[in-house]
RNA sequence: GCUCCCGUAGUCUAGUCCGGUCAAGGAUCCGUGGCCUUCGACCACGAAACGCGGGUUCGAAUCCCGCCGGGAGCACCA
């Protein structure tokens, strides 16, 4: 737009304030600007999922940045179940709204209202009919095939050229059932000549036979996406839609319908496309190995999804964080998880206790071993005095990792916290056992192997982020811990303890959250 | 192919609207050293960027033009 209209416009959504672009950093990273025309308590924003899995890592940023605004302004975050008739790969299932509800709990974005689309049906139909009273609208009976040809190819048919009067007969006949499922659909008329090929008389209604686990099938004509948010952005009275920008075609949408109507809607903000770079997502693909078994439900680790992020011991907050640290920028970005990572470390680190494990365990028999040194009090936190202590069984016989016993045949080397060692030159590929020798007490600098005391050890069951089980032996004090305890296996990583795990179950089983 | 959006270090991000204070700031990653005992944390130090080409200007990451690259949309899904 021109300076001049620009300025008038600026000047009636809140006047010299609104030009000012004022941005509000996040902690640290990510700005965020002021939305126009907000202003504080009346901000009404919207979470608008579709019910047909759990909300994964991908639908942080929708929770988080409204959440966000919703703080900002002192406004309010609508939670509006988007339940149409979906597809065949988008499916609504009852369990979902459940599972959604508990995913805004872990995230903790409590909605200050909540709606089921699938209520709303009804309500969307004096819309349509004012829409084809504004001449907007006509019922195409094209082939969906041929109407996606001629929209590629710029062509109108026949019925494109229907008078509002014979619309509305043939909107009634599509209310009535006259008409078999997939036969006709009401279209918004822009202009097939629309230099965009996505806006050529886009589908606003069409027929569907499904039976909707809410409403049944009290309904055959379902509104498309757009304009249902066309009617319930504007009845619902939201005042900013804040989306990813694979969605900027709905706003123009909305707009259009809005502009029909002759009512002033939403303003938009959006966002630009998250990829994790080790996580690829797909909600049918996760809908499929959960339903068939192949993953461990919603809270598999492959999955990616808000609760297995919980399961691994991965904080809302650091999620939060996470989100916070790209802004509102409209470039399409690929992070590695390590970002994600790095947040929960600073959040978890200080107050989780280190314990010993080793994967893949040799047992190593030590000759020589002192009288006395049968166990060691180990701090549980090296730089956390407060955090205690732990006695943990040592010597003379340990578990050590297969990998390091490997690495260090022949070698002195140190028991980390405890006491030195050689081990012998010759170790064959899978050996269960070996006998090392006792050199000294004193540190010197070594090697540090991590160590478990076989006196004491208990059988550890780790659920990796690729789903993949790994056993190995921890050290005894695991089996004192609260459910869901987090700790550090150190040289390993941070892991939770499984979410069904009741200590002193053996073997103990947790899941791996990152390094 | 058409439409729209985006392009600052390996990866994110601030700065771009209102050109100089940016010989470009922060985070993360990476490297080195410290913390005589983690492949974690913390501390210190270090490496590392304005996609390309023109133009305007005393001066351009910032303005203009043209390229190139990346992404999204083109579903009777959301």
């Amino acid at each position: 737009m021109d300076p001049g209209t620009r300025a008038s416009e600026l000047a009636a959504l809140g006047g010299p304030e609104a030009r000012a672009p004022r941005t509000e950093p996040a902690d640290r990273g990510g700005e965020f600007p002021e939305l126009v025309g907000a202003r504080p308590g009346a901000v009404v924003l919207r979470l608008a999922p579709f019910p047909s899995g759990a909300l994964h890592i991908g639908h942080a940023r929708m929770i988080y940045v409204n959440d966000y605004y919703r703080r900002r302004y002192s406004g309010k975050l609508l939670l509006v179940f988007d339940d149409t008739a979906g597809s065949e790969e988008k499916k609504v299932e009852t369990e979902f709204f459940d599972l959604i509800r508990g995913d805004l709990d872990f995230a903790g974005v409590r909605p200050d209202e909540v709606y089921y689309k699938s209520d709303r049906i009804a309500a969307f139909y004096p819309y349509a009919r004012r829409t084809i009273e504004a001449g907007g609208a006509y019922v195409c009976r094209c082939p969906a095939e041929l109407l996606r040809a001629n929209r590629a190819a710029g062509v109108a048919c026949p019925e494109r050229g229907q008078t509002a009067e014979e619309t509305m007969r043939e909107w009634d006949r599509m209310l009535k059932g006259e008409y078999p499922t997939g036969s006709a659909v009401l279209r918004l008329r822009t202009d097939m000549k629309d230099p965009d090929p996505a806006f050529r008389d886009r589908v606003l209604f069409r027929l569907s036979d499904i039976d909707h686990p809410r409403v049944g099938h009290r309904y055959r004509v379902w509104p498309m996406l757009e304009f249902s948010w066309a009617v319930d952005d504007l009845e619902l009275g939201i005042t900013h839609v804040l989306r990813g920008k694979d969605l900027v075609i709905e706003d123009r949408m909305e707009r259009f319908l809005w502009n029909l109507w002759k009512v002033k809607g939403a303003e938009f903000v959006h966002w630009g496309v998250l990829r994790i770079r080790e996580a690829k997502v797909s909600k049918s693909k996760s809908y499929r190995e959960v339903k068939t078994g192949v993953f461990d439900g919603w809270d598999d680790p492959r999955t990616w999804s808000l609760r297995s992020l919980d399961r691994r011991g991965i904080t809302s907050e650091a999620v939060r964080a996470f989100i916070a640290s790209f802004g509102m920028s409209l470039s399409d970005i690929e992070v590695p998880a390590e970002s994600l990572y790095a947040e929960n470390r600073k959040r978890i680190d200080a107050t989780t206790l280190r314990r010993s494990y080793v994967a893949d365990p040799v047992e190593v028999s030590v000759s020589g071993w002192p009288a006395g040194l049968e166990s060691a009090e180990l701090p549980n936190h090296p730089d956390h005095p407060d955090l205690g202590r732990r006695t943990a069984a040592a010597g003379p016989k340990f578990y050590l990792a297969r990998k390091d016993v490997l690495a260090h045949a022949g070698q002195e080397v140190r028991l980390k916290d405890l006491a030195n060692i050689r081990l012998p030159a010759d170790i064959p590929d899978g050996i269960e056992r070996v006998w090392a020798e006792f050199t000294s007490k004193e540190n010197r600098r070594l090697a540090r192997l991590q160590w478990v005391g076989a006196a004491n050890a208990v059988a550890v069951d780790v659920l990796g982020i690729d789903g993949q089980h790994t056993k190995g032996v921890g050290e005894g004090a695991l089996l004192r811990a609260e459910p869901r305890q987090r700790f550090q296996f150190e040289r390993v990583g941070f892991v939770r303890l499984d979410r069904d795990y009741i200590p002193p179950e053996v073997p103990v089983r947790v899941v791996y959250g990152h390094p």
